[in-house]
DNA sequence: CGAGTGCCCTGACAGC
DNA sequence: TGCTGTCAGGGCACTC
């Protein structure tokens, strides 16, 4: 599933190649019709200024006010190929081969939609968006802000894109096992101390994978078509049942807020609790 | 308004 | 072999 470093893995090979360029027609491919792809034709007559990227979403403003927006979801991948199938936007360009830009996006989690510049009314978590993970403006104290109010999981908290923007599945469980932090502990128990592991071992994971050039589990490739190489890099996601790289103790897998959740019981423990009330029984 | 739930969607895979 | 059921999950609408 792309986040964050596939995103930018991407971004990086669209910039030169996209920027400057005009679109020429932009058009959803075969129906279905339908707001996640959406005001497509604004798009039209207007020169992509920039190819940018803000937590997982893809942001290419437009010369004439408007904004590309374009989310990978689960499945979404870009191409200069129109792809065999499943294929549900193409962009065509002006300019130098080649000019067809393809999105294909088989489970359709992922979104293409034209925006006027920065009215995310539509967008509402790209509207909340939290710190790029990689930019000074995330810093531990403004990551233990955003979750000190709340009983929700850490684990959940984090993929709400909220506290840090451009965490999925994945690089959260790596991110609280790098930082020895178990994924249901709630936002409000946090310290700060516990807080700069975590910001810290999301820098350190998320830059060490953009250098990889992202994860490749099934479907994602980025522009060229190449896989990422940080998938044997990975130190729990999927590796339940597998001893800990640190400790030796089996790793396990929970279910948290519907997501696959892997984490090391032993290096990860929730910290003892306040006494409890003798009513609270099992 | 925070938190919880269920939906979208299709390919891969298990089980019979 | 071929069918059926289950699982995977980012974002978001909906509910309480």
């Amino acid at each position: 599933m792309p986040e964050l470093p596939e995103v930018e893995t991407v971004r990086r090979e669209l910039a030169p190649w996209l920027t400057g360029r005009r679109i020429l027609s932009a058009g959803r491919v075969a129906a279905p019709v339908g707001p996640k792809y959406a005001r497509l034709e604004r798009a039209v007559g207007q020169r992509i200024v920039a190819v940018l990227r803000r937590g997982k979403f893809l942001i290419l403003p437009l010369s004439g006010g408007d904004e590309l927006v374009i989310h990978l979801g689960m499945t979404g991948v870009l191409s200069p190929e129109p792809p065999p199938d499943h294929e549900r936007v193409r962009l065509v360009l002006d300019g130098d081969e080649p000019r067809t830009l393809s999105f294909r996006d088989p489970r359709r989690f992922g979104r293409c939609v034209v925006v006027p510049r920065g009215d995310y009314r539509t967008l509402p978590t790209l509207a909340a968006l939290g710190p790029e993970p990689l930019d000074s403006s995330f810093t531990p104290a403004a990551l233990l802000a955003s979750v000190v109010r709340s009983r929700a999981p850490l684990k959940q908290l984090l993929l709400s894109q909220r506290p840090v923007a451009g965490l999925g599945n994945i690089y959260v469980d790596e991110a609280l096992w790098r930082a020895r932090v178990h994924p249901l502990l709630p936002g409000r128990r946090l310290s700060l101390e516990a807080a700069a592991r975590v910001h810290r071992a999301t820098v350190e994971v998320l830059t060490a994978a953009i250098a990889a050039r992202g994860t490749t589990l099934r479907d994602y490739r980025t522009v060229n078509g190449d896989v990422g190489a940080f998938g044997q890099r990975l130190d729990v996601y999927g590796h339940d049942g597998e001893p800990c790289r640190r400790c030796r103790r089996t790793l396990e897998r929970i279910v948290v807020g519907a997501r696959g959740t892997h984490f090391c019981p032993r290096c990860q423990r929730m910290p003892r609790s306040r006494a409890r009330h003798s009513s609270e029984v099992s």
